[in-house]
RNA sequence: GUGGGCGUAGCUCAGCAGGUAGAGCUCCGCGUUGUGGUCGCGGCGGUCGCCGGUUCGAAUCCGGUCGCUCACCCCA
């Protein structure tokens, strides 16, 4: 037997009610919103070179280290689909000179992502992400309009109950002694930990904060806090954030623990989560990301940025899909009509008088293509006669029911007067 | 990769003390030999995931395998 093709693993089909949900979220809300703030939108490409992502993200995270889909291409380039989205604009920042620019340089995108996981609710191996990320301004006041552009657009998408964590993970010097201390307190407690997060306390010893292992959060519940150690210029830069998101409006929870998959990821971090999702909680999440222009070659440039899940969003705010459009006119066909008239009614109907116009494709008895004219919404329906006698064409007001019957097909302007009692639901 | 749950019509599912398959919804038709949304009747549609075993006989029992799903890990 021939095998069952299906969408791979991890994948899945966008059919047109989510399809009109999906527009819907990116075109009315979150374009409206990037706009309003003086985002621009940039499309960077599906796939770049594996060592953006291997410089960019970090060696040493689950997404560089084993959830990457990478090949060689012709030229025996290593390419890898895309796992995230802040790597290749900060990329693209350096590449097209975008410090050149007046400062911040805002941009948004949204788009497939691709991860190597073992699929599960609310985590799929191609994703869509919308993100934001605001390059060359280490101003807290773009962290905090940051944060707000992602609290407003769940808000506009209906997210409710969404929970906002945020906290600092310092940089420079302090970060490196917490780092080292934490190190020292996990390796005293080693026996305690799981298996992975004993085994990475070189490697990233921060995300064992995050683990949901019992021993390891009893362990981290008495583990050394990062927050409680970034410098003081931090610190200030942290509570200028908390400031002015108040002043936003915005509730915010401040977790010592919020740790985050990434490597590049310094100073402010932030996680939006909601209880309607399993046990990915995660709706969206970012943070500042200073020192990583520089990683990949451009010069210092302090940024800023998150990303959300629009499958995440989506099922967080349960969202009705927009109904499709109602056709103006459904062109109904009796036995023995002039199929190429009617043909030419309707597209005559959409091209000159610009209606949603349809036309019976299926061969359906006339019973069926009312009930089919009926089911599509059609306000009209324009019946060709079958030449016995009765009437070239009839126009009938589906909600009303009234019916006017027209003759003359070979006047040149019959067609539009078929059109004029379409455009008035018959009168005229 | 590891563990739990599940795989029967397009969809949601029933059937499982083993006797060669059903319902609802959808779709199409008829009821009005030219006219709809309700209702009634009828029809289309399934190698019961796949392979093997037990049995006179398996969708129903056993083994294997594949797939889906949830969870761990991690993250959007």
């Amino acid at each position: 037997m021939a095998e069952k093709l299906q969408a791979p693993r991890g994948t899945f089909d966008v059919l047109p009610d989510n399809a009109a949900l999906r527009t819907q979220l990116i075109d009315q809300i979150a374009g409206p919103l990037f706009a309003q703030a003086g985002y621009g939108r940039i499309d960077t490409p599906i796939f770049e070179d594996t060592a953006l992502f291997a410089r960019g993200v970090g060696e040493s995270t689950d997404i560089v280290s084993k959830e990457m889909y990478t090949f060689t291409d012709q030229g025996d380039r290593s390419q890898t689909l895309r796992p995230e989205g802040t790597a290749p604009v900060c990329r693209a920042y350096v590449e097209h000179g975008m410090h050149k620019l007046p400062q911040p340089v805002k941009l948004w995108y949204e788009g497939p992502f691709f991860r190597q996981e073992a699929p599960q609710a609310g985590r799929y191996r191609q994703f869509f992400q919308i993100g934001a990320e605001a390059l060359g301004s280490d101003d807290p006041a773009l962290d905090a309009e940051s944060i707000v552009l992602a609290a407003r657009l769940l808000d506009g998408a209906g997210v409710t109950g969404a929970r906002l964590r945020i906290g600092s993970l310092g940089s420079g010097p302090e970060r490196a002694a917490y780092s080292a201390a934490l190190k020292t307190y996990l390796r005293a407690h080693e026996s305690e930990l799981s298996h992975d997060v004993a085994a990475r306390i070189d490697l990233n010893p921060l995300r064992a904060f995050d683990a949901k292992h019992e021993g390891t959060q009893a362990v981290m519940a008495n583990a050394p806090r990062l927050l409680e150690s970034i410098s003081a210029e931090d610190r200030e830069h942290f509570d200028e954030v908390l400031a002015l998101l108040d002043a936003a409006n915005v509730e915010y929870e401040v977790d010592t623990t919020l740790v985050r998959g990434l490597d590049y990821y310094t100073r402010t971090l932030f996680e939006f989560t909601s209880d309607k999702l399993g046990a990915q909680s995660g709706v969206g999440g970012g943070g500042r990301y200073d020192g990583l222009v520089e990683m990949l070659g451009g010069p210092a440039t302090p940024g800023i940025g998150w990303a959300a899940g629009i499958e995440r969003i989506l099922a967080a705010a349960e969202a009705e899909a927009p109904q499709a459009q109602h056709p103006a006119a459904y062109i109904a066909l009796d036995e023995g009509a002039d199929r190429a008239a009617a043909f030419a009614l309707l597209l005559k109907l959409r091209e000159v008088h610009g209606l949603a116009a349809q036309i019976e494709l299926a061969g359906r008895s006339m019973k069926g293509q009312l009930k089919a004219a009926s089911r599509v919404g059609a306000k009209s329906l324009v019946i060709f006669g079958g030449g016995r006698g009765q009437y070239d064409a009839a126009v009938k007001n589906l909600t009303t029911g009234e019916q006017i019957e027209l003759d003359g097909l070979t006047a040149g302007d019959y067609y539009d007067r078929i059109a004029e009692r379409v455009l008035a639901g018959i009168k005229v």
